[in-house]
RNA sequence: GCCCUGGUAGUAUAGUCCGGCCUAGUAUAGGCGGCUGUCGCCCGCCCGACCCGGGUUCAAAUCCCGGCCAGGGCGCCA
């Protein structure tokens, strides 16, 4: 089949535009076949573009003879333009189809396709992924980026509306930030440097300089783990503020929360409709449960953990059934929580870091940090860092560091609470995994 | 790093336990033909597969071993 110029044709409608109300106007659409159902006498193609669907017409007698010779070599997924008639009709879908006048083939697609798109002949994750641009042209998937989309336009009003100023951080550095999780080494010219797995350092520096930031970046983990909920590249919500504590920046996520969830709920109707869920506005302020009291209910519930002793996934999976929604863990141990989250003045054993649960996933950590150097540095020596590596950023509390606290959100992890997606994978568009780096 | 499960047409599956009427069934996609109101159109015909290597056996999709690939879980981590 032969491929058309775009010539001076220019879309004058998109198909969801294409209403009953125009009947007998020239329009021209443009768009992908998504399904062809060839009558005989009538053909019917269902054009797709990236707001809507409409139905094209084709009825033998009543099509211009070299508009109906193209449309009987069309396939699915090609890509065509269409300058036609709108005509109103009670037997089509909205009450409205175009009847060509005219087809140009923009693009063809080779067949049979990897998948079917339409979602009746449901592929596996992994088939999906490797076909993942013609995965992503599916109902499921437009509408998982359409709630990502609308996530991350809520997150930056409600920051910015804040007056959290949006910054970048580097995201190849020099050495380890926070320990813990594992890095990649990348060959930097003739040294070794790594991929950043979070802004932690950065963004505290920059308190001094901006006193409220936020930045929305992808993060690196060098992690083996292999579970739906882990990617080894995944975007974080990061923010930072001065002048306030683990409670202050624990309200503000909450009320992040609710906003979201509220926007989701508003602006994402037919897309939750899509994806079968429902999505709750919570009620603030979120349950806040100690640490002790976590180990109390999971006690109850037969899992026995020594004082101190990190929650297994185990424990976490128990603790979702009783709290079904979102909620915080907060008097963390010191111990359990990294060098750089302040232990409580009065009982230097328990920290004012807190997670933000939902269900039995953290979506968000955070906390009240250190900000006075002599304690930053006895906290790295006390989990086993070098300050040397440190140089810089413990250089920057020299400089009038103001006490602060933040917070991170795992941009994915929340996706999947607001859709429903059980795996992670499913929510980012080309994602990275311990075995996956294609496409 | 450890553990479990699986790999059959483009896709999704049946068959695998307990080897033999499997010349590998079904759906969907694709090809051809028919059909003027479909909307998971319909009807007929056709195309197309046992992950790779070795072994056991008269006989292997089926049992055994190794490899590769994939999914899931644990630990770690967000």
């Amino acid at each position: 089949m032969e491929i058309d110029d775009l010539g001076d044709w220019r879309r004058t409608h998109y198909t969801a535009d294409i209403t009953p109300e125009l009947d007998g106007q020239e329009v021209i659409v443009m768009g992908w076949i998504r399904e062809i159902r060839d009558l005989g006498g009538i053909r019917f193609i269902v054009l797709q573009d990236r707001l809507g669907k409409v139905q094209i017409t084709i009825p033998e007698s009543k099509v211009d003879e070299e508009a109906l010779r193209k449309s009987s070599s069309l396939h699915r997924q090609d890509c065509i333009a269409i300058k036609g008639i709108v005509r109103g009709m009670e037997k089509a879908p909205r009450g409205v189809e175009i009847i060509p006048k005219e087809i140009k083939v923009l693009g063809i697609a080779k067949h049979p396709l990897p998948i079917d798109v339409t979602g009746r002949t449901p592929a596996d994750i992994d088939v999906r992924l490797d076909a993942r641009v013609l995965d992503l042209r599916s109902d499921r998937s437009q509408a998982i980026f359409k709630i990502r989309h609308v996530v991350l336009e809520a997150t930056r009003n409600f920051l910015s509306k804040r007056g959290f100023l949006e910054v970048n951080t580097p995201k190849i550095i020099a050495s380890a930030t926070e320990g813990g999780a594992a890095l990649f080494p990348v060959i930097y010219f003739e040294r070794e440097a790594f991929l950043a797995q979070s802004p932690q350092l950065y963004k505290e520096e920059l308190i001094i300089d901006f006193e409220k930031v936020y930045e929305i970046g992808p993060a690196y983990r060098a992690e083996k783990s292999h579970t739906r909920r882990h990617i080894t590249e995944f975007i974080s919500i990061d923010i930072e503020e001065a002048f306030v504590t683990a409670e202050d920046v624990m309200r503000l996520a909450e009320e992040l929360m609710q906003f979201i969830c509220r926007v989701v709920r508003e602006k994402c109707k037919e897309e939750l409709e899509v994806l079968n869920h429902n999505v709750e506005v919570p009620k603030l302020p979120l349950k806040r449960l100690t640490y002790d009291e976590v180990l109390d209910e999971l006690r109850e519930l037969g899992i026995k953990l020594e004082w101190g002793e990190d929650i297994p996934t185990m424990g976490y999976r128990a603790l979702g059934k009783v709290h079904p929604y979102f909620y915080f863990i907060i008097d963390w141990p010191t111990r359990l929580k990294p060098f750089y989250i302040k232990p409580k003045d009065d009982n230097p054993e328990i920290s004012e870091g807190f997670d933000l649960m939902w269900s039995w996933i953290e979506i968000a950590s955070g906390g009240t940090r250190v900000h006075k150097k002599d304690l930053l540095m006895k906290r790295l020596k006390e989990q086993g860092l070098h300050p040397e590596s440190f140089k810089y950023h413990l250089q920057s509390f020299d400089y009038g560091m103001p006490p602060h606290a933040g917070w991170a959100i795992g941009l994915e992890r929340l996706i999947m609470m607001l859709t429903g997606i059980k795996n992670i994978r499913e929510v980012v568009l080309f994602p990275r995994d311990r075995f996956r780096l294609t496409p």
